[in-house]
DNA sequence: GATGAATGAGTATTCATTCAT
DNA sequence: CATGAATGAATACTCATTCAT
């Protein structure tokens, strides 16, 4: 699931067991970057919480920013499985933008704290690490940039293709934001109320 | 200018002083905080790079993180400053928009670096001191919350009252965006094609 | 061949197949520990370097002191095992202090990273391994005590025999002094004629 | 005094402290090196020894091979400069070897257990600091060297000139034997026989 | 007999902060 | 007010050894 876990080596050779284990090490570091931040917390906190000892967690990464690395890298593996589930080629560029939109906003209500976690810890990641993050982040904007120009060959959606890579800058943005600024917008729109509202703007102008 | 420097406790007594040696160590900081981030930043660098003694900036502050508050405190002041430029009263609230978000739009262009270090440092600030940084962005937006109220006042623009507060922080996220997704964006968009579609978007949106 | 192989115990019964593993262990560390040291090599390398697992490697040995010690006292082994190739009792004792010293200046030259390797590890050693190979190095100086006092009862050498003791340390150390000074020596003398020079003068002193 | 103390930056400016401090970790250090070796001795153990905190002693140095490096060179400067103490220009060669020779001796019976560590820990420094200690050694044989020159132009001693250099690295190799071969050599001989008879030894060769 | 995953004490080094001068 | 030496808790990471399979 994690695509990338195996571009970190193992000391361990059972394929599984690392699977496993990496699983749980991203579990537990998760929960601990999400409330304290990648910088205060330490190596040790991260295997107690996810249950290993120092040494055998060592086994199964090379560093802590590999933690990281792993971490940002099942969020992603997450929020790009769970977009993909509202995708279907059967539908119009429109029923998908729709759709795919719908899941997006949802999925950054239910998956919040995550994806805030990717916009604040990214950048302690190492150079090649992060670019790779990156570009996963680009992966699931083309989703959006492939669902528009499906609209505008069937018709079904009117957008300038010089806007049609901004336009998916702005879906994926205008998900995150949700993230990055609850603690402003929650003050007047639920995330109901929010998405709506967003949705129906994205949609009219895709429509023109 | 950095409004809130007199949260900060200092041992100098002197005011003229404390402004001065304070606009020191936030250059130095400023400088580092972007090229290193905070945390990897030492607060013996800070000291050399603002020249002072490590001893003598702690006169002025009490901490590592009143640095990083009164970086962030100075951003936000110059990025206020900047808007407020653009500012006037004599206008209709779409002119004022207009030239607001241009204004916007550029500056996030020029001190994108500096919204960057906001977007990601912020979290490291003490809860209190965070806070404040959000109190301000809030302000920001409630610049062109206002300038929205008066243009539906004067009939320049067309926007449900309840979409005001949304708007504002749509504007104020496309803008800032810029800096965050740059890395993206610049690939097939300039700063100016991005503004122009960006501000005919919102634009079209605020006149119905 | 490795005399005390069996002074270190082992969980493995089959003494052949002790034999057999440890000669394998023997052979992947002296191959470490010269390029890198005792200190600075791991038990997972030794391991992977002569082809046994971490967990086999320590059913034939009880700490990788004991590697250490197996090393030297294989290296002893050997430096014996070739200097007694040159004795022989049929000759007079000039003429095999003559072939002695040559075969021992000889093997100083192919064994020097060897030698080295006693010279710079056996410190490591714990109290009573130590002892043991302290123990050897005495034996083989031993060698050549015998020589100089059957030369000097056949009256092919002339030696006070308070002198026979320190003679024979002396032979030893100006042989062994090219594998730990050769850095230097190297740059003024070959082999061949720092062992041309060497042996002429211990001779002479020998003769008189 | 420790002539390439300056070698190793610190963090701390004043000279004088610098050389103080530094003093204090040889001391410690060298204790401790010469009780438990390098590679046993922690960094903590140093900073005990030496009255200062762990932190401090960073603050004059920049890792533990540091250390090493400051008490070999410390070691080295002891050496050289108790030689020199008993070289003089004014005296035939043969005068000065005799004198040159007899301190040698005497030096390495005071300072066995120095020069004990400086043949068992050199391999343990870094790359270049090792060279520049070997460098050292270099210049304490050529000392010897110019004495043999200077006996063969004055004619007090004769010598084959293409064994000066060789000569002089066995002047210094059986002084330094005492201090790694002491373990055997103390069964037969005191250090004043032992030195006697070297010197005896040596002396006659460099007559005839 | 063979394996290799698990362990955790141990290590060198850093760095924010203080305080005597 | 300025200085910079002193501090030591904190931290990431290693590695010899064990033991269940």
């Amino acid at each position: 699931m994690t695509r990338d876990s195996n571009r970190i080596p193992s000391m361990v050779k059972n394929r599984k067991l690392v699977e496993e284990r990496r699983a749980q090490i991203i579990r537990g570091a998760q929960k601990l970057f999400m409330r304290k931040g990648f910088h205060k917390t330490t190596t040790r906190e991260i295997a107690r919480e996810c249950g290993l000892s120092i040494g055998t967690m060592y086994e199964y990464i090379q560093s802590k920013e590999d933690v990281l690395y792993l971490v940002c890298d099942h969020i992603h593996s997450e929020l790009e499985t769970r977009l993909k589930e509202a995708l279907s080629v059967t539908e119009t560029g429109r029923e998908s933008l729709n759709r795919a939109m719908a899941q997006h906003f949802k999925v950054m209500g239910e998956l919040s704290d995550w994806v805030l976690l990717i916009y604040q810890e990214t950048k302690s990641l190492p150079k090649k690490a992060r670019s790779v993050i990156l570009q996963r982040e680009k992966e699931v904007t083309a989703l959006f940039e492939e669902i528009l120009q499906r609209g505008i060959q069937d018709n079904t959606l009117r957008l300038d293709p010089s806007s049609v890579s901004l336009m998916a800058h702005n879906i994926m943005v205008l998900g995150e934001m949700w993230t990055f600024r609850r603690w402003a917008l929650a003050e007047h729109y639920t995330l109901e109320e929010y998405t709506r509202q967003q949705m129906a703007w994205l949609l009219r102008e895709c429509t023109n």
